[in-house]
Formats: C-alpha cells, structure tokens, sequence
RNA sequence: GUGGCCGUAGCUCAAGGGUGGAGCGCCAGACUGUGGCUCUGGAGGUUGCGGGUUCAAGUCCCGUCGGCCACCCCA
C-alpha cells in the first residue's frame, strides 16, 4: 500500500462513526440544555494568537504546533486547543456587547505534533465550552458541572474530579517564590527533569511522577496559605457551588495546567482506565487571557474534553451506545425481473422518509437476504415475479420471520405503521 | 523530543534459518423464491517498505515508515 493517513491521524470508519454521531448529538443536547451556544472557528488561526494566549513557554507552543507560513510569508498554525481561538473571536466581535455572561460551545479537531500514542493523536476532538464575561465563582461550578453529568449519564460512574486553585497575578508570584525556597533546599535530590523546571516553572515539579520528587512534593508548601483574600474566596465560592450540586471532587494541589493563561480554578478529570493518558477533561478559569490577547480584560471559565478518550473509557467500562444506523426496509427482488419496479420502489420509499435499501447487483434471493440482514433491515419487501403479476408485495418481519402479502397499493403507509409500533 | 516492544490475509493471530497456515469476515454450494444456525468449497499475501548477512530470510542485522508502552506533555 502506497499511502497511508499521516502519523497521529485517523480515519474513522462506519463502524466507529455511528458512536461518534450519537456521542456528538449528545454533546450537542446537553450544551443546549446548559444555555450555551455553537462557535465555529477556523482550524487555523495567526501563530501569535496561540504564542501570547496559551504562553511562549509553553511545551504546546515551544514543540508541539503544527506552525508554518503562507504564501504571503504569515506564520499560521493549525489550532492546538480551543479556547484561545474562542477568545480571539470573542474580541474580535465584540460578542460581549449584548450582554454578559456569553456561553459557548465547540466539537471540533485539535492538532498537536505530540509522539503518538493510545489515547493521544495528532489529530484529536474536543468538545470544549467557555463562560465569558463574569468572574462568578457560580460560573466555574457550572461549567464544569456540565461534563460531569455528561459523563454521568452516559454510564460513567467512576470519575475523579480534582479541583485546584492556581491563584491569579497577585498571589501567584509569592507562592512560586515560595516553592523555590522550598526545593532549592533539595536541588541534589531532584530529577533532572525537575532541576530545570526549577528555574523554568517550579509548579511543574509538583506534577512529577519520580519517586524521589513525589516524596518531596508531599512535604511542599500548598498554594493555599498563599492565596490572596480574593483568590481564596474564589475558590471557596467554587467548592460551595459544586456541593450544592452534590458533586464529588477532591481537593488537589498538585494539578497545574500546563497552559499559561489559567488563574484561579483549575480542575481536571481522570480516568483509571486511560493509562498514562488519563485525563477525559481539563479546564480551569482564565481571567488574564482576553488582556493577554491584546483585548480589554475579560473574566472567562471553560473546559476542553477529549472525545476519542470518552470513546476509550466507554470501551473500557463496557458501555454500549444505541446504534441507530440500520435501514428499515430492504427490497428484495429474485433476481431475473422486478429491477424496475424495485428500483422505483426504493426511491419512493425514500421520498417518504423511510431508511431503504436493495442490492443493486440483483444477486439471486438467498443473497440479498444475507445483505438485507448485515444492513439491519427491520423489514424485507420480496417483490418476486408472482407477487408482481398479482400487484402485491412479500413482506417480512426479519426479527419475527412473519410473513404477509400486501398490496402495492399503500405499501409504503402500511410498512411505516409496523415500524412506528415496534 | 528520549528509551523500549511490535509490524504476517479485510480483522485477530500461528509458522524452532529450509515449499507461509488457522479462526472470524467475504463469495458460492448444500437450499433451482427466503437472512441468522450447520456443513462443504472458493477467492484473498511480493510477510509494512528498502538494504545487508546466508546456498537459503516472515524468522538474523541495519535503516526507514507505522502502531503500541513508559517518559515528557496533555485531551
């Protein structure tokens, strides 16, 4: 085979389509219901939009954008997550001048040119909603709310919410100073990954994973006591709303997120069921983005959830979606005669909105009765030479085995009151 | 980007350096007008690709591409 799909990429075939149709169709439902509204932006937006809203410094920026120029000698790059691009036509829009808070939505392609890996593409889907325009504590607990009870009602009763606060400009500082104090005590002790993030961004060294490291990151000062009155109260906020809600999280100080632009709340789901790429959803607030893009500052709360994980840890549980792409009728001829009438059939079939299909080879009967049967069909129209003369049809109820003859006249009436009852 | 494991039929996988197989799926027959179950037969492969070692390579070596695992990072 000549050609391949690009590494990282993947095509998804019918029988993985139907369970991303139902999946998005759910999103799309419960976004609603929540008051959030579709954004679509493009795929590729100015490198810069990227640089300065998730950060320079950033492992998604510094190594992982799929970054080139146009023909006009502009630096684009192919979007690598969601809500700076949001933001960006935020602004451009002006879309808070009707009124705040603007709630949106998205189910659209990521890329990042990461080593690929299970549960970690080039190419990836989220869905990903924003709360724009208030810095409620109200709003952090709703949006994040709305993946959990998505995960809820799909079946998915295990998963781990952790919450954080990451503090904002006026706290965060201290705390970072703090930690340095704190592991410039252990320089010698730490990985070498961890000796560079030292100098480069100190929270990173509480996300490791190294032995040595976690153990001195149990002792580490917590953000907490650093946390600035508004901050804290922030948070409290946060927490408050999601006990309302009965929701369950757990308290963790050692989720950072890996993009520069949050502040304050920072939440993450996992599944067990991932491996090492175990997070469904990531999300947190991101006060300082809007400025950081050159807009006036607006206060913004959101999450991105990775669709092809949902999909895995569906799997893995062993949550089966409703399939719901099989076809109604199948016309079904003996082959030498009938292709005409067969043929119009079909296509009146269709105009009235049932799901049909036939074998457009007119194979002998036994053969478009196994089609019949891979397609799903609910119902097998034989029009044999007989029934023809007679100006009838052979109906059969596949799943039963029952078998009428009806009348051409009305068929299509009389086949869509068996398959309304059923 | 680092380290490791693995690429054989559409899918899942066998084959100790010596003529590449099975199950499922597909097509057909048993059943000359009836699917699913059963039985029988058939089609389908330059063993990912390129090079090397050898009388001989799916098997050993090197490269490359791809998948996976861990790291990194994250969804």
């Amino acid at each position: 085979m000549k050609y391949r799909a690009v590494r990282g990429m993947h095509d998804i075939l019918p029988e993985e389509s139907w369970k991303w149709q139902y999946l998005e169709e759910k999103i799309r439902t419960f976004a609603h219901r929540y008051g959030f509204r579709e954004i679509r932006t493009p795929m590729l937006e100015y490198t810069e939009v990227f640089q300065r809203g998730v950060g320079e410094g950033t492992d998604i920026v510094e190594k992982e954008m799929y970054t080139f120029l146009d023909r006009g000698g502009r630096s684009l790059s192919l979007r690598p997550e969601g809500t700076a691009a949001v933001v960006r036509a935020y602004l451009e829009h002006n879309l808070g001048a009707s009124g705040t808070p603007v709630k949106l939505y998205y189910i659209a392609p990521l890329f990042r040119y990461d080593r690929p890996q299970r549960g970690r593409y080039r190419q990836h889907h989220q869905f990903g909603a924003e709360i724009l325009g208030t810095p409620d504590p109200a709003a952090d607990a709703e949006v994040l709310s709305l993946p959990i009870r998505l995960m809820q009602d799909l079946g998915l009763r295990e998963v781990e919410v952790h919450l954080n606060s990451v503090g904002d400009a006026a706290c965060r500082p201290r705390y970072i100073a703090a930690l340095r104090e704190y592991f410039g005590r252990y320089l010698d002790e730490l990985c070498p990954d961890c000796r560079r993030r030292y100098d480069v961004n100190p929270l990173r060294i509480l996300d490791c994973k190294e032995e040595r490291c976690h153990r001195l990151t149990r002792e580490a000062p917590t953000i907490f006591p650093y946390l600035c009155q508004e901050c804290r109260n922030h948070f409290e906020g946060v927490q408050e709303h999601l006990d309302w809600l009965g929701i369950r999280y757990t308290i963790d100080p050692f989720i950072v997120r890996g993009l520069d632009y949050y502040t304050r709340t920072a939440a993450e789901v996992y599944s067990g069921k991932l491996g090492a790429q175990n997070a469904m959803f990531g999300g947190g607030r991101y006060d300082g983005l809007a400025s950081q893009l050159g807009g006036p500052p607006v206060p913004g709360v959101g999450f991105g959830m990775g669709i092809e994980r949902l999909l895995l840890v569906l799997e893995e549980e062993g949550i089966a979606l409703p399939r719901e792409d099989g076809v109604d009728v199948f016309v079904a001829t003996t082959g030498k005669t009938g292709h005409r009438e067969a043929f119009q059939l079909l296509d009146q079939m269709r105009q009235a909105g049932l799901r049909a299909d036939g074998d457009p080879s007119h194979r002998e009967l036994r053969a478009q009765m196994k089609l019949a049967n891979r397609l799903g069909a609910r119902y097998a129209v034989i029009l044999g030479e007989e029934e023809l003369r007679l100006g009838m049809a052979t109906v059969r109820n596949m799943a039963s085995g029952d078998q009428e003859r009806l009348p051409l006249e009305g068929l299509i009436e009389a086949l869509r009151e068996r398959i309304q009852k059923t």
